[in-house]
DNA sequence: ATGGTAGGGGGCCTA
């Protein structure tokens, strides 16, 4: 089984090239980020069209997660547990189970300007989805928690880390508590099979960061004990984000056995 | 020091 993450900034801007992607791709899980629109206006009809079911958690223009799958979707949560209790109303998180995989496209917040109350926010929804994954540990089932965590893990993954020390997202509180995640044992699926540095998801569309090679890898796939086991391959796919009418992100995948 | 780009929505905010 495929299972690919992609942001897409903006699912209806981007639909003509989602569409061209999943044809040529033919994943059987996509993980969506920044779908930035309601659920009444995800484009539902032309996706089921393309084969995928459709499960969605929608917001007004910003945010929004979903999630695509050539087989059924099951038991779907919306949004990480503590949401309302944190009074935290932004669709950051969808999960649910296919084929007896649980699978979770997650948008972390960017957390810039750092410090600040959004850095505030990024570290308290970090830790919220620490708390989380442990409790998924606990069900030793088989699960990946896929997206955009905006969080590049070590410098090997900034095109210049010393001009992006400071940024959220290469922070050492962002990268400790992606750090603390990972070593509740879940396994990041693209560093543990590819050491080489300078490989990223997204490039901003500034500057002709894309053109200049200047990237970031912030798009990661998390996966359990139960899931590493059937880990046999990982890569970014660049080509995406050649396109005209890019997203300034490109899809990540596994497969699974 | 500034503005560079893209998207949504509505006359700025987020990234």
């Amino acid at each position: 089984m495929r299972i690919a993450t992609f942001n897409v900034n903006s699912v209806r801007a981007r639909l003509p090239n989602l569409l061209e992607w999943l044809g040529s791709a033919a994943p059987d899980v996509v993980l969506l980020q920044e779908i930035k629109c309601q659920d009444e206006q995800f484009p539902a009809l032309e996706l089921e069209a393309a084969g995928y079911h459709v499960a969605v958690h929608g917001q007004k223009s910003y945010n929004g997660v979903a999630i695509l799958s050539r087989a059924a979707i099951e038991d779907v949560r919306r949004g990480l547990p503590g949401a309302e209790s944190e009074g935290d109303e932004q669709a950051r998180y969808i999960e649910a189970t296919i084929g007896g995989i649980r699978v979770a496209s997650l948008y972390l917040p960017n957390g810039n300007p750092a410090p600040g109350e959004k850095f505030d926010y990024k570290l308290r929804w970090m830790r919220r989805l620490i708390d989380h994954a442990r409790t998924l540990l606990a069900t030793q089932t088989p699960f990946v928690l896929g997206g955009d965590y905006n969080v590049c893990p070590t410098d090997a993954d900034v095109y210049d880390p010393v001009n992006w020390q400071n940024d959220a997202l290469c922070r050492p509180e962002s990268r400790a508590l992606f750090r603390e995640l990972c070593h509740l044992g879940l396994t990041e699926a693209f560093r543990a099979l590819h050491p080489e540095p300078g490989r990223y998801t997204f490039w901003d569309y500034q500057g002709g960061a894309w053109q200049r090679g200047q990237g970031l890898r912030i798009d990661h796939l998390l996966l359990s004990p139960q899931a590493a086991d059937r880990l046999v391959a990982c890569d970014i796919d660049k080509e995406p984000r050649s396109r005209e009418k890019a997203s300034d992100h490109t899809p990540i995948w596994v497969e699974l056995s």
